[in-house]
DNA sequence: ATATACTATGACGTTGCGTAATAGTCAAAT
DNA sequence: ATTTGACTATTACGCAACGTCATAGTATAT
């Protein structure tokens, strides 16, 4: 499928789809002749998904980290997603009421307070933002960037020889199965070289999202990716695995 | 009412409020000692004008035109929004209907179109525009600069003395009614040199369009109340009943 | 009197595209 | 066979509606 009939398929421009592949949010594959863009069924699969985001009031650059997101699952999106519409439309009655009693307050008929006459209209805060956060969190991405900031330049030389010779021992293994014996084991050794390493503890729960960020984040995953080709995906998921192992355990 | 006061009722930023004031959309008046914006009853109301045509999707520009329009009407406005919300409200539940849908075809127990995936998410398109223009006209604004800009500057001034000498006669019936006979045969001679003046045909529809221009557009106004105070409100009245007049009879 | 909460203006940044400008590609009609 | 029309690409600048500082003045409570 083209971009003229993907544009008209879901009412976007042709700029906007150009737009959502400058920012890779959407980038289909090329033609190898033309180099046009030729849309599958999976991107427009996805194209959907971003729209339904996009109503709920998510930007662009967050349904891209959502969705590339490996804890990612379309049931709990689909859960937000109506939520967010049941809720838009009470707004929209609300404010259908606060039109007509208006109406009737200038003629008269019937007053307000101030505060009855702008009801309705207060979309400045997003609760889904919230919600999207614990379903599937990223909020250690911050705080880790933070830290890192914080160091001296001695400090960061120290951690990253550590990291090298940890990632690299990592790469080697990156083809197992991340929920096997012999991954697990490294990240186990991943999580105390973890602790020890940076002056504060992980929990579980901060190592398991840190993995994530390994692939949301661009800046880690192509860094974590020169030590080989899907190192940060397989991380990212043994490192959910041992997080759930040992809080089950 | 300060603006911190404002910004907590309306759901919107005192930075908003701040940005409405520099564009001249709402500006309030300020305390004299101080300098502070002070919100009166009426900038509230015009404030929830404001804030139901946003939802209908107006531009800021658009709604400070439509507010400053001497023929814009709030019976009318809220026609027009509670059709928006109306059909804002089905636009919803046809969303809601793809949401579950996707979900049962993803599970297998139903099947869509590729069209029928996109249905509700169209809304590039703002049909409301067009009908603010049939009640409230506008359009021929950017025909006539388009017009001007296109003569050469000995044509301009040509123009210039034709219309001043215009001018200065109607602005000595001003304080008429717009509906008088002596007005209208004012009015009527004004129609007719516009027709010889400028190279193209005024609709009747087209020459009431302008009379608005002259009170909408404040660079219009501004000339045209230089020939005296009131004169622009004048002639947009004049203007619109010697159409109606014209197109009855 | 100083901390806290508000206010002002100015200026630059950001998001999500729109709008050319320029150039290449493809299919159909001449 | 070439011209036309509809499509595609990239590059680049533009714009609305604010957000986000920075800087500075004001109000008021402790």
């Amino acid at each position: 499928m083209n971009a003229k009939e993907v544009a008209e398929l879901s009412g976007l421009s042709v700029r906007a789809l150009h737009h959502y592949d400058e920012i890779g949010l959407l980038s289909p594959k090329r033609n190898a002749e033309n180099g046009y863009r030729e849309y599958s069924e999976e991107d427009l699969d996805k194209l959907q998904q971003i729209l339904f985001f996009r109503q709920c009031g998510f930007s662009l650059e967050r349904i891209k980290k959502l969705l590339s997101n490996p804890r990612f699952d379309r049931a709990g999106a689909f859960e937000l997603q109506k939520k967010h519409l049941m809720l838009e439309k009470e707004r929209i009655e609300t404010m259908l009421g606060t039109l007509e009693r208006t109406l009737k307050t200038i003629k008269g008929e019937d007053s307000m307070s101030q505060r009855e006459r702008f009801k309705g209209f207060d979309f400045s805060y997003n609760p889904y933002e919230e919600e999207a956060r614990q379903l599937w969190g990223d909020e250690t991405v911050e705080k880790s960037n933070d830290f890192i900031a914080s160091k001296s330049d001695r400090e960061k030389k120290d951690m990253e020889k550590v990291l090298d010779k940890l990632f690299r021992e990592l790469a080697e293994i990156r083809d197992e199965d991340p929920d096997s014996d012999l991954a697990q084991e490294a990240i186990d050794k991943m999580y105390k070289v973890f602790n020890e390493s940076f002056g504060h503890y992980y929990s579980l729960e901060s190592f398991a999202a840190l993995g994530n960020m390994y692939v949301m984040d661009d800046r880690f995953k192509e860094n974590i990716d020169k030590y080989g080709e899907g190192l940060a995906e397989f991380l990212s998921k043994a490192m959910q695995d041992y997080a759930d192992r040992q809080s089950e355990g």
